[in-house]
Order: structure tokens, then sequence, then C-alpha cells
DNA sequence: CTGTTAGCGCCTTCAG
DNA sequence: CTGAAGGCGCTAACAG
């Protein structure tokens, strides 16, 4: 491993003066710089990040904390973080932090936060906020994105999106299609709501138009949409359209609907939130709300270094509100019948 | 931040023994031993990886490098990694290394490879050969995992499996149900086949058994499967079955179907390779063949790591087959009609 | 402009 | 059993 040091050898300088050339500080002659950028291009000279990070005391990597990486969401998310981290470059490390009964792995996290990397990124939407408090050790810049009801958020720096409104937009679509009897489906984990505010959302808006908003729950995952809509069209009489607070759920009961017979979007409408590329490739495609993955992601990383370059710059429980949610028309949705 | 010192201090005690008491060596007497426990304990104290990093020359993490993580087939294969390693101490670095043309960011894998993360474990299904062996530093331990042609895989280590035989048993599953008119699909990027080998072991049995193999070449996504399935379900007469040789084809052929009316399984069965979650999620759920990544991911994990800790361990062109394919028969495939 | 001098936080000899 | 000393590779003052 050529270090440093080796083609301060060789070309004859000192590592401070190698440091000062590769780095671009400016404060070398012409000569002595090219020769020592000629020397370290000969060796393949490369730093070596552990080095400069214990050096600067700033470590390269930002740490991305999730409960599912496998979930379509999380991996779209983790796919624009990555990007993001890179442009300002970043590394990202990816932690599957939960133990197996959900819970945050304080231990693990302790291990990279603030040290291998140089703060934690949080995705919050089905994490237990007490568990979230203290799983990060104290001082570490950590950001919480996508946390579900942005107006009562952890005392944590939060980026997130106006989840209300992403119901609401998804309500408002139903009803004026001229829906009325509208079932809604809301992901929980065990018996807690996870998608709370988008549930709110909808169900207050359903309620406002004098439709009743009952909300059934399940796990959020395609088989849990599937198995509470196959429950839900049952009722008699049956609903026109299923609002499902996120996007597996609403793929589940596309596909319900055709077990049972029934035609999407004809016989029965289905939107969802969230709009991950799944969605688009359905048959029909799901009609969803886009609550814009991307900017989250960019968000949230850049609001993460922000926090790392400069500890004050964010107060403990800021909140940044990024895009708005906006419907995105496909197949799984029509006129009442 | 508390370090070694800190505590050494308090304790009274050398950083020295501070160590040695951490890491279990067991030089030190009881006392003070429990003292420095004590006070690490009260202080919080968390070693600093990246210092330790440094002084004993082991990164605690490897880098994962990938072309789409979004994709679901490497999104659970990053998951199992993040475990594997987790379980040896490690964490994981995701790099999204694929440049907008497909080819490898060297210089991004060069800033990583061998410093910041002890490897480089590279998911190998689609991308260049040449690409591959100048993207990571000369010398840096480096792990090929899911190389499609394990025959001619490029000279590096390579964690596999036999696709060949994957795409056999997809082949022998159709025919033992008596289909004859068996179209093939199969993924590629641009002209490329990225699933040669399944490709060639489907073909082959099918030549074999007295069957056509022609095969459709298409971008490996379900748009891309539906595509392909639209135009082959056109032809006269038509296929009884397809065999694709990924599941994501396998899902956009079934949606295909759909929309030509055709029955699934009845007028027309499915197969695809891998098992990626989607398969089991669908109506109908696909039959396909089950690579087990899970294993393949500990597998190559370990690989690495153990390459990293030997770097003689492991031939420069060591292949290892991983498991074996099966077949997961479900609801897209029935006898021919 | 360039070199010297201290560390960053930890680990590992090697004396005592 | 314990402490002192040196080094991992790099950066940041500070002299010259």
């Amino acid at each position: 491993m050529t270090t440093l040091r080796d083609i301060a050898l060789i070309a004859g300088v000192s590592g401070a003066t190698v440091s000062n050339v590769l780095r671009n500080r400016g404060f070398v002659g012409a000569e002595t710089s090219a020769r020592v950028r000629e020397v370290a291009q000969r060796l393949g000279y490369r730093p070596n990040p552990m080095a400069q990070a214990l050096a600067n005391g700033r470590a390269p990597t930002i740490a991305m904390v999730f409960s599912d990486l496998a979930n379509p969401f999380y991996s779209m998310f983790a796919l624009e973080a990555e990007r993001a981290a890179r442009r300002r470059d970043h590394f990202l490390l990816v932690c599957h932090a939960a133990k197996p009964d959900g819970t945050l792995d304080t231990a693990y996290l302790g291990a990279v936060a603030g040290r291998l990397s140089g703060g934690v990124l949080i995705l919050g939407s089905d994490l237990g906020r007490a568990d979230l408090l203290s799983a990060v050790p104290n001082g570490v810049p950590t950001v919480l994105a996508m946390w579900e009801d942005a107006a009562d958020h952890p005392s944590l720096p939060c980026v997130t999106l106006d989840f209300r409104e992403a119901g609401r937009l998804a309500a408002d679509h139903l009803l004026a299609l001229g829906h009325r009897r509208i079932a809604v489906l809301a992901g929980a984990r065990g018996d807690r709501v996870s998608h709370g505010a988008r549930l709110e959302g909808a169900t207050a808006r359903l309620r406002e138009a004098g439709v009743l908003g009952g909300a059934t729950l399940e796990e959020d995952s395609i088989g849990g949409g599937h198995r509470a809509a196959m429950r839900l069209l049952e009722a008699e009489p049956r609903p026109t359209a299923i609002l499902a607070t996120n996007d597996l759920l609403g793929i589940g009961a596309i596909q319900a609907a055709g077990e049972r017979g029934l035609a999407v979007p004809r016989e029965l409408s289905v939107v969802g939130i969230t709009d991950i590329w799944l969605a688009a490739e359905m048959r029909p495609a799901l009609t969803t709300v886009d609550i814009d993955t991307r900017r989250i992601a960019d968000a949230s990383v850049n609001a993460l270094l922000d926090l790392i370059a400069e500890p004050d710059a964010l107060a403990r429980d800021a909140l940044r509100i990024v895009g708005r949610p906006s419907l995105v028309r496909r197949a799984s949705t029509a006129q009442a019948p």
C-alpha cells in the first residue's frame, strides 16, 4: 500500500508538501507540485480515508438505518440516498438495525454512530419513538426521515412530507370519481397503526364528504392487503373503492379483487400512496399518490451532512417538509359504478 | 467524545491497560480490571472503529457493489449480506457503482477499496468482465458473487450457483407438464444476454426433448417481460408455456397473458428463475426456481472476510458453487392444455 | 514556498 | 501484571 510518505521520499519533499499538493491547497511551487503529482500518479497513490478521517475528525460515511431493505420503498430510498451521499463525497453504510422484536439494536448503532459514520439517518416510518431517542448515542448528528406524523415528531431533526395531505389527495380522488362506499386499508404493525397521518388525512376528508371512514388495519405488505381486501369485499353492500395507505396494500387489494372476480377499475377502484416503482409495473397499474421519494432522500442526506458539518445548523427538533404529494392517475381507478 | 485515554486517566492506569481490559486480553488484575470497566461503563466509552482500523490495519467494513439496488433481487441480497457481515462484526457499505453508461465507476471504487472497506463484494450479474478486472485496484480482496456463467468466470474468487442447472430445472418442469410449445424469454442488456447460462441450460434441455428453443431477449424487468410476452403470444400456434430466465420477466409475462385474455396457468404456464419475494406475492403466484439467495449472500460475505483475513486463502480464480437450485411449484404452471 | 512538529484514537511490542 | 514508547496514514499549525 503506497502511502503519503512513500511518495514524499521519492519526490524528495516532505509529507506535508505532498498533502498540500494533492489537496490543491495552493501553497506549493509549480515544479514540486508537478513532480509530486507525477510520482503519486505513477505509484497509484490513493489516500487512506480512515487515516484522513482520524486526522481531521470527519468520517467519510453516513449510516442509514432502516427496518427492511427488501421493502421496495426502502430500497428506492437507499438508492437515492446513496447517490445523494456520493455527490457530497460520502459513502453510505446500510444498517438493518431492527432486532427480531422490532426494536432498534442499540449496541450495533452505538458502534457506528458518530465514529465510523459521521452521522445517522433513520428511516422512521415504523420504529417506536421511545426506542428512537435512545438508540443513537447522545451528541451524534442524527436525522429522522419519513416520519409519519410531522405534527408530532420525536425531538430529532426531521425530514419528511405531509402524509396527511397524501391521504387527503387519495380520498379526494375517489370522491371526485363519485365513490361513496370507500373502504380504507391502513398499514399496521401488530395493532399499532404505522400510517396514522395518511389515515387521518384520508378519513377526515371522507367524513367531510359524509362518507363513513372506518379503517381496516393490516400488516403493510402485498399479502396483508390481499387478506384485508378479501374480507372487505365480502361486505354487503360491497365498497366500490379501496383507499390503501400504502402501495403494497393497494396491490394486494387489486389481487384480491381479481380473485373475487371483480374488475378493476370498473367494479372496484383502488388507490395507494407512495408510488413505489412496482405501482407502475402492476396490471392494472396502480393509481397512487407520489410522495417524491427522491427529493426526500436527497434532502435527508443533505440535512444530515449539513448537521455533521455544523452541529448547530439545525435545531434539535427542526422539521423540514419536502415536496408536495401529487396524484398519479393510472389504471386502477375509475368513475364509480 | 470519551477516549481510551480519558478512562485511563480517571481509572488511574495507562492506556495500554485499559485496552487490555476492554479486549479481554487477560493480562490484567481483577481489581484494576473491574475499576477500568466501571469507568468505561460510566463514561459510556465506545472504541473508535476508525482508530482501531488504522492501528491494526483492518477495516470493519466491506463494500458491496451492484448495479441497481432497487431491483428486488439485489435488495434481498443486500439484506442478507448485511446480516452475514454483521455476524462477523463488519458493516456493509453499499456502492451503486455503475455509471450511467453501465460501466463501473473506477475512481469511486478506488476510494473505498481496501481502505475504507477491507474488501469488495461485486454483484456481477450484469457487469462487463473487462470492466470488472480493472475496476478494483490490484491487491484488494475481491469476491465476485452471482456470476452467471461459472464455467467461464473472470479471474476473481467467485461465489455463485449452477445457473445452467436452474435453467434445466425450469425446462424440465414444463416438459414434465407436457408442454411442447415453449417460448423462452431471456434477460438482456442491450443486445448482450445477461442470463446466458440459464438460457443455455434451458434450451439445451428443450432441444434434447425435441422442442425448438429460440429465445426472445428483453430488458430484465416486469415491463420487459410484458413487452416480449405480448409479442410471443401473437404467434400461431401460440406457445402453451413461457420459460423466463428471471422472475421479473415471468411476472411481466403473466400480466401480458392477462391482457391477451389468456388464463394462467390453464391456457399458459409461466415459470421464472430466482424466487424473489415478489414471485410468491403475485397472483397467480409464480412458479420459479429457487436459487437460495440467502446462502449465496452468506457464502459470498464469508468468502470475502476470509480472504481479507488471509489474503492467500483463496486462489485468484477460486470458484465456489453454492446450493442447488430447486423448483418451487406455485400457481403459474399446470398441465399443458 | 517548504519542512518540522504535533497530534487524531488506538494497538502492540517491550521493559519494568 | 503494568506502563512507556512507537506507529498506523494523514492533516494542521507553525517555523523557516
